[in-house]
DNA sequence: AACTATTTATAAAA
DNA sequence: TTTTTATAAATAGTT
């Protein structure tokens, strides 16, 4: 990514190796906190310049990190003093990890995956739920709709109050300064500048 | 870097953040690699997927990298080995904790239930959702219902075909040892004992 | 540190 | 996952 391609081999001009790591080392930095926020992972890094300078990132907390990873890959010191309690707390955790499956078994449920197992019974309650929920949405489409709709009309009289207002001291200032005819460009004018105004925060997103 | 700007934030649709967290690895592990040779740096990464699988890279020696840097950074009390272990347990089961109020809240919502803050956005796409997740499990009934269909169809037909022989049989024994007219009434009770058997499991749970 | 011409990475779709 | 393609990002070389 640049004017020319580079070769993976240590670069030898020493000046362009520091310029190359100050940015390289931000962009892997962004990069790996992006990654831990994108896709919900747990991300740790750590850079050490040739000077012996330290960069690091830890999407949690770089020991937690450090020592799943040293559970994951090797040594389990089983016959640790503690290890009662820390019995305790594994159990505790498998026991929120199975609260965590069955959620999301029902959450596939709920998303119609994962339903060969289910049986007639089963799929009929699941759609009874399925069209609450939508439903339910629905309505709430239909309220925040429908209050919009309200609310623009309440802007909308304003406005046309406003505007009646204008043009009438318009014309008054008009017929009193002179006799020419004809509507007064700026009556136009303010009721534009009024307008934009009052719908600056009328954008329904949908 | 693709189709679309992505905002950062994590990925909802559970596949794509699967397949983005895939390349984006794939990326960050391969930009470690290239910074560690290009700059001569030492460099130590690791990942974890959401599902707990672990991506690592190492310029040097992961426990070396790590040493280092707890000489450079942590040379608090979280050097303590038991005190390591007791932060991570309870980092795990906040994170699990976490978890598991997400999980919960997502279930409301596909239940339609707490969605007074979803903004319209949030309400359509909810809405798409819940409407595939209807159509899957309607289909799977269908599916259901027609293979049932089908199965009592060739029930049937095994029915029939028996009841053709029976009777074929009892015709020749009639014909060969007497001379009476009529339906033999075994005929009758064979096809309803044979019917019986057959269609002991065909009932289809409603 | 800024500026671009280019190379890379990657989001979306298949 | 992997490939393809259109685009967004990163960054090498330059100022």
């Amino acid at each position: 990514m640049g004017r020319g391609k580079v070769e993976l081999k240590r670069i030898e001009n020493p000046t362009s190796r520091q310029v190359t790591f100050s940015k390289r080392r931000n962009g892997l930095l962004k990069k790996a906190f992006e990654l831990s926020i994108l896709c919900d992972a747990e991300v740790a890094l750590l850079i050490f310049s040739s000077s012996g300078k330290v960069y690091q990132f830890a999407s949690h907390d770089m020991d937690r990190t450090v020592a799943k990873y040293r559970r994951d890959v090797g040594l389990s010191d089983s016959s640790n003093p503690q290890f009662r309690t820390m019995e305790f707390w594994r159990s505790e955790i498998e026991e929120l990890k199975r609260s965590i499956s069955s959620l999301e078994a029902r959450q596939k449920h709920l998303s119609g995956e994962d339903i060969l197992k289910l049986g007639m019974r089963e799929l009929k309650q699941l759609e009874r739920q399925l069209k609450v929920g939508v439903e339910r949405v629905r309505s709430r489409k239909r309220r925040i709709v429908s209050d919009h709709a309200t609310l623009l009309k309440r802007k909308h009289k304003q406005l046309q109050e406003e505007n009646t207002r204008l043009q009438k001291r318009l014309k008054e200032l008009d017929d009193g300064n002179t006799g020419s005819r004809g509507e007064n460009p700026c009556s136009m004018l303010q009721q534009r500048i009024l307008g934009e105004d009052l719908l600056n925060d009328t954008d329904l997103p949908l």
